[in-house]
RNA sequence: CGGGGCGUAGCGCAGUCUGGUAGCGCACUUGACUGGGGGUCAAGUGGUCGCAGGUUCAAAUCCUGCCGUCCCGACCA
């Protein structure tokens, strides 16, 4: 194609409000420009990578064995009803009536359409197991769309759904998602992991993140040193800690007058921060719940939201509510006499003479034991932290380190979930109605399109690897409206290569070389060829292989053959 | 939703504190020169200063309200 007719509106600077290079890149080299917060246009550059992305997940998928279809994104009120997910979700799910006054949703998600059509359409085990896939947007109202198209409000998504009649086919499928995934990104030229997660709204047993590793990534990843360990930080566990030693010192109380922070009471008191517990309350049902931790530690908002009687979504207590149940501020709260519900932190739980809170303001314990001093029953006992780089590995395997990453892939282990909940059902084997179990595994198409840009860049502009460039060559014609010669080569080329079947894109626009070489390489297609009448007068244009390859004089007729 | 920043030409910004005819660079148009890394000269186009109201002889500038957008914390592909 040539330049001259494709919009490509390349800037020179990066609009302000850009942050990551990734955004700023995709604007300067006029792949997308903003219409609202979290809403894209995608110009002809842009959305030629889509499609290449596309292409390669649809190739993927319907290998590991998946079919295609594609689901309406205005979805009925009734289905999200069936599921309970009508009044689950939040302000994130848009609803919209329509003339008549029924209600529909702009779906963020599918699970509802297509357990539908499988209760509809497939009845017996021997349709099983199935795998949906679909390409299509999303709309999703996100409190705060950022990052350009990394975090949208409305996105492409391959999300695929598939129905199982045992666990043992379900595992299959879910293990040939978990590669085909894999694949995917390695075709991508991606630094990748895959990570345990936590399940958030969608629900399910367990499941699985794809992160591509980058600086500006979203999310933390811990993963073991050595082995194979890997999880979201959300999700993350520790080693266990070692058994609690015996009690070595008495229990008396203290005047800790005025000490409120954790470094305060443990400075004051001449103790290590890990020896004293931090009590957070956090608003439960029925009042405050506390949870105890070492001092040291971070409480983990993901797993403290699983704790039993605990108000979703999880917030922590007013310093009113701390004081109405315990009787003392939030800095001398402790578990020792506590008239609420307590959870315990399993490293907290593993310390001896300890420092907590003492129900009383200014007042702590010391020397205080569980077992000996109060009570700790076992199912009090959690993992509720964070854990810190240089943690044992919970595989045994070295220790815990971490990177950031952003999510372009989820996989889940949803169970009978949706299937329970809408009454989908099949006849199995023996001609009784069985529940199918049921995944559900996204990727972020448009998403994507950053993360790859994340990893693909340098200092002046786009480095496209070569399954994903818009155009596979780029013919940059030095003086093109005035040199028939250069016209004739460039014009010679561009009908041979795109005759071959090469993605090819001619620079023939009325500018100065800088500008062709700068635009160029904020483009960044990995081959190039320089045509100009000095190189034309010695037979010659100059072909660039690929990315940090040098230029090699070519004779035009021998262009060709470079490329196919 | 809480906290903070920003809204002036297509893009990047100055001007706002201290009210007095709206500016700079780039881009764009026309012409000339130039022609292998964002070139030079000349002449131009383009702005309800986010919106509404108020104060004032006079508002981009001061006041009030609203909207948009970006960033930091709770959500997710």
């Amino acid at each position: 194609m040539r330049q001259s007719q494709l919009l490509i509106p390349t800037l020179k600077e990066a609009p302000a409000g850009a942050e990551i290079a990734s955004h700023q890149l995709m604007l300067r080299a006029g792949l997308i420009r903003q219409v609202a917060a979290g809403l894209y246009t995608w110009l002809p550059l842009g959305l030629r990578v889509i499609r290449r992305i596309e292409a390669i997940i649809r190739e993927e998928m319907d290998r590991s064995g998946a079919q295609e279809v594609l689901m309406p994104v205005v979805q009925p009120a009734e289905l999200w009803q069936e599921s309970g997910r009508w009044d689950k979700m939040g302000p994130e799910l848009a609803r919209l009536t329509d003339r008549h006054e029924r209600s529909f949703c702009l779906g963020p998600t599918h699970e509802e359409i297509i357990t539908d059509l499988f209760r509809r359409e497939v009845h017996s085990y021997r349709q099983m197991p199935c795998n949906f896939y679909q390409i299509q947007t999303k709309f999703r109202d996100e409190v705060r769309p950022r990052f350009g198209v990394m975090r949208a409000r409305e996105f492409t998504m391959k999300d695929a759904y598939s129905f199982a009649a045992d666990q043992a086919s379900f595992d299959a499928t879910y293990r040939e998602m978990h590669d085909c995934y894999s694949r995917i990104l390695h075709r991508m030229q991606l630094d990748f992991r895959a990570v345990v997660a936590d399940t958030g709204n969608i629900g399910g047993a367990n499941s699985h993140e794809f992160h591509v590793l980058a600086e500006s990534g979203e999310d933390t990843i811990a993963y073991a040193s050595e082995g194979g360990y890997a999880a979201n930080l959300e999700r993350a566990a520790a080693a266990p800690p070692p058994p609690r030693p015996a009690p070595g010192e008495a229990m008396r109380e203290v005047a800790t007058p005025g000490m409120a922070t954790i470094a305060q009471v443990a400075q004051f008191l001449e103790a290590p921060v890990g020896r004293c517990l931090k009590a957070l309350a956090i608003r439960g049902e029925d009042g405050p719940i506390l949870a105890i931790l070492r001092g040291d530690h971070q409480l983990n908002a993901i797993k403290a939201q699983k704790l039993p009687g605990v108000k979703q979504p999880l917030e922590f207590a007013s310093e009113a509510e701390i004081r109405a149940a315990t009787g003392a501020g939030p800095g001398s709260i402790g578990p020792v006499g506590a008239q609420v519900p307590v959870f315990v932190d399993r490293e907290a739980a593993a310390v001896a003479d300890f420092v907590c809170g003492a129900n009383r303001d200014g007042r702590h314990w010391v020397g205080v034991n569980w077992g000996r001093d109060l009570p700790l029953d076992e199912t009090q006992v959690r993992d509720l932290r964070n854990v810190a780089a240089g943690d044992p590995a919970p595989n045994g395997q070295g220790e815990l380190k971490f990177l950031k990453g952003i999510e372009v892939g989820h996989i889940f282990q949803l169970g009978d979930t949706y299937s329970q909940a809408m009454g989908a059902t099949f006849l199995d084997r023996e001609g009784k109605a069985s529940v199918p179990i049921m995944g559900c595994y996204g990727m972020g198409v448009t998403r994507l399109v950053a993360a790859v840009i994340e990893q693909h860049h340098d200092a002046a502009g786009l480095r496209w690897p070569e399954a994903l460039a818009p155009f596979q060559v780029h013919l940059i014609a030095l003086n093109y409206a005035k040199s028939e010669s250069v016209r004739e080569a460039a014009d010679g080329l561009l009908a041979e290569l795109s005759a071959a079947g090469v993605e090819t894109l001619l620079d023939d626009r009325a500018e100065r070389p800088g500008v062709k070489f700068a635009d160029a390489d904020l483009l960044g297609l990995p081959q190039r060829v320089v045509i100009g009448e000095r190189g034309l007068k010695q037979g010659c244009v100059e072909v660039r292989a690929g990315h940090g390859t040098d230029l090699e004089q070519v004779a035009p007729a021998e262009v060709k053959a470079r490329f196919c």
